[in-house]
DNA sequence: TTGAAAGCGCTAACAA
DNA sequence: TTGTTAGCGCTTTCAA
């Protein structure tokens, strides 16, 4: 049996009150009183009975996170590094992080609208933004606080963190150019992600900008994994006229086109160029290692975090909106030199 | 404000127990009564508060998991996958996670503690066990239910799910030996992780078996991120005389091994094979798509999870010990075609 | 400086 | 079939 105030109290004659009282370190406790209390406390080993507090305080010191799983082969790394973002902030406060996975759909709100009206959390971190996000919309009628990593579309102000998508594509259309490319096809992820109409965006305006276009026949779909990324490369490198590079709209994509251009033994960087965005970890361990855009997921898990956790505490965050800008991570895989 | 029992209790004229008992379906209520409180109850918009049920309850249909982080490039596509497998069975049964961060070391203990005594989790899913493990010890003492991925050395009984990974290096090891391999190298994870002892005996043995040993100069130890694999693969070629294959301890590192290999200009599966361990959805988009040895990392999560739920529901279930018989996926970065 | 008492929202034993 | 009452463990007003 778990020991608690009352417990304590009985064992050191002090009435409830004053058990809590002196546990708080409020002032009103005389220091003996207040001295004997905590060592019983220590020597029984007590610990508070978060429910218990929470009830009371109405308050759930817990952030919700919604997993966007899409099935078994679900091991986007990116989703293990951003977690590992919101728990170092979360520790920081003193904050828990309650975790469920739902694929986008239906029943999505629905696991929000739980957590929110079972009072189970005071806010939540937002992942994978839509250009048009139910879960913004249902979470602002609610007042329920949140800050989400990334936009959506249209006027609605809200908190968030993001990273400037159409810049960090610019920088590798840019890249490309430089290199003398004129051919250039781009994997996009599904448009349904503010992030990648963002992106888009950029290769497309880049281009035109440089006199180029960027064809319908060099804009594929893929859905953001290795294996989709390869089977759009393939089709790419089927056409008549193949594209001399090719960039992916993720890493992970990236990987598989890399592979596809190998399988027909060609050369990555030298036949052809790829590049990505994200710079998750395994990028700099490909062969050759992809070039590719930075996207700084843990910190920004972080600072998502960090401000949620503000607005759930009153603060006011100095900002509440961040638009990041990204780097080029020049390694090898479009044929130049690393930098550094 | 949100909707409590009482306020529908005042609105339909009843006592706060005959609502409550009729949301809960209690059959001592009477149809009518029943029909006009459900009514009611949907028209303001009712949800429990589940802070109050679980004080209550004093059950909290929550289960606890800690990752251990290693720092900001934490991105091991492992924990997204084994994440997502936990979601689905804490769904399926109306459970909740509870997720923190925390580096195995000194205040590791410190986090489950303090779920354990703030009654936060009803139970907890390990991960990445060592052989002997102080978070198994503390959760046997203090008798709270756990199941975990991974089994610990000695005689200590408690639940558990893992693949037999000696069975899995065997596998491995005599296909490279079928292939004609004599100088086979290994890099193992490091040796506090119980599989990762289970893994090197299984190389050593079968190798034994095959009249081949694992001299010193071949074994070698990376800590499971592609850049040790790298680094230690690099080694491994710069030896007077170098292994002709290499098996990395987990897919990550065997990515790292395969980028060093093709830095050289060597031609993996041709001029040296590569093998690794666990059989990540990137493994198959690799060039060349990498021979290993599949671990259902997604069903593993979702079987520890609804054993562990069912510990907590007190039911008992047919079997608590999971060895799980593991599968060699072949596919080129031995040299040997695919089978299928 | 201390304690009694109320209440957070809910469930359940008991009585009516 | 229904309501009264107590209590889960805690915080906090109020009065002493």
């Amino acid at each position: 049996m778990p020991v608690t105030i009352k417990d304590i109290a009985k064992r050191t004659g002090k009435s409830i009150t004053t058990v809590s009282r002196a546990l708080h370190g409020y002032n009103d406790v005389s220091p003996e009183t207040r001295e004997l209390i905590v060592r019983v406390a220590n020597e029984m080993g007590y610990t508070p009975n978060l429910l218990a507090q929470r009830l009371q305080k109405q308050r759930t010191d817990t952030i919700g996170f919604i997993l966007p799983t899409f099935g078994p082969r679900f091991s986007d790394p990116f989703f293990s590094e951003f977690l590992a973002g919101i728990g170092s902030s979360a520790t920081k406060y003193g904050f828990d992080i309650l975790v469920s996975t739902q694929p986008p759909g239906e029943k999505e709100l629905e696991a929000y609208r739980k957590k929110v009206t079972g009072r189970q959390v005071d806010g939540f971190v937002l992942v994978r933004t839509r250009c048009h996000d139910p879960r913004i919309q249902y979470l602002r009628e609610t007042r329920t606080p949140f800050v989400a990593f990334g936009r959506t579309e249209g006027e609605i102000d809200y908190p968030y963190v993001d990273e400037d998508g159409a810049s960090g594509m610019r920088l590798v259309v840019e890249h490309l150019v430089r290199l003398g490319h004129q051919r250039i096809a781009y994997i996009s992820p599904p448009l349904i992600f503010t992030f990648a109409r963002d992106r888009l965006r950029g290769v497309q305006e880049t281009l035109s900008d440089a006199g180029l276009t960027l064809p319908d026949m060099y804009l594929v779909y893929g859905d953001l994994t290795q294996r989709s990324g390869k089977v759009q490369a393939q089709a790419l490198l089927d056409l008549f006229e193949p594209p001399t590079a090719i960039i992916a709209g993720n890493d992970l994509m990236a990987f598989g086109v890399m592979s596809a251009i190998q399988e027909r033994g060609w050369k990555v960087g030298k036949d052809i160029a790829v590049a990505g965005f994200d710079d998750i970890p395994m990028s700099e361990a490909t062969h050759p290692p992809l070039t590719t855009v930075h996207q700084p997921i843990y910190q920004i898990g972080s600072l998502v975090t960090e401000i949620l956790i503000k607005i759930i505490l009153g603060e006011t965050p100095e900002q509440t909106q961040y638009l990041m800008k990204p780097r080029l991570i020049i390694r090898q895989s479009c044929g130049a030199q690393s930098d550094h």
